[in-house]
DNA sequence: TAAAACCCGAGTAAAATAGTCGGGATAGAA
DNA sequence: TTCTATCCCGACTATTTTACTCGGGTTTTA
């Protein structure tokens, strides 16, 4: 699990879809102008997202993008891992280097951790920030 | 907040430090040599390590690092956070395009979000990641 | 005084990020 | 039917970050 500006940029930009999702296809025209992200990088990440079903698309005039399911099912984790794609994490494989199982022993740690960062993500949900932004000032989770 | 190999290797850096913290100062090379990250960029990651006070070190023959506090107080977000040093975060500050309140809204969602993930990596000490290894073969946090 | 370690800054190759460009395909509207 | 707004796609590129090298130091112990 990475934690990068391409998937703040995700975040947001699945947040902007989230918040005018009540009025028709979203634009990817209006999310750039909106959020400041240029149009090409924003359809390069919708690809992503939209192969991973996180987004449906209406091609054509008035045409755009819908969430892919419901706000409640859909996890930050989700979104970042889909722009993310593949990311290695350890270098124990290919790499021989394991001898005394002292490298495997932070490695089982790091990834120890990084699994819980994940868990936590996961249970974090679009509708969770937006329900913390429209139905008061501010709360926590 | 963000997660990246770099602030992998400094974790895992001061994993190493942390399990061998019993048999003197640890040197350098020894990390290198365990963790197969290259001297020169260790001694970088070191030189940040040790401006935020995380680790102690000694010089000459037989020297090498010490933690620079006690495991407990030690958490992953200090780690992280000292090698990552500045980072800028949202978009808002220096252009004028938070228009009409739209883009500022998902930053907020976004830092809050950001906020999060950043108050649970500072609830994970070193000793709970040290901890969770030689007690029994795998517990929580 | 020699050597083992830390210290430091400049430089650099490779990768990732962020973005450009140019052209499609699709579908609604004139 | 044609125009056009929109998604779609691949290739290319500038910038930044990462990860690493190099060449020198300084400090301290043996």
């Amino acid at each position: 699990m990475r934690l990068t500006t391409k998937g703040r940029y995700a975040v947001t930009s699945m947040l902007d879809l989230a918040l005018h999702r009540d009025q028709g296809p979203v634009a990817l025209a209006g999310i750039s102008a909106r959020q400041d992200i240029s149009l090409s990088y924003l359809e390069q990440l919708f690809a992503q997202l939209r192969r991973h079903g996180l987004v449906r698309s209406v091609r054509g005039p008035g045409g755009g993008y819908y969430l892919g399911k419901e706000l409640e099912v859909i996890s930050i984790a989700d979104v970042i891992e889909a722009v993310n794609e593949h990311t290695d994490a350890t270098r124990c494989r290919g790499k021989g280097s394991c001898q005394r199982g002292q490298t495997c022993l932070t490695h089982h740690l790091w990834a120890g951790l990084s699994d819980q960062i994940r868990d936590f993500l996961r249970n974090i949900s679009l509708a969770d920030l937006v329900g913390s932004s429209d139905s008061h000032g501010r709360s926590g989770a």
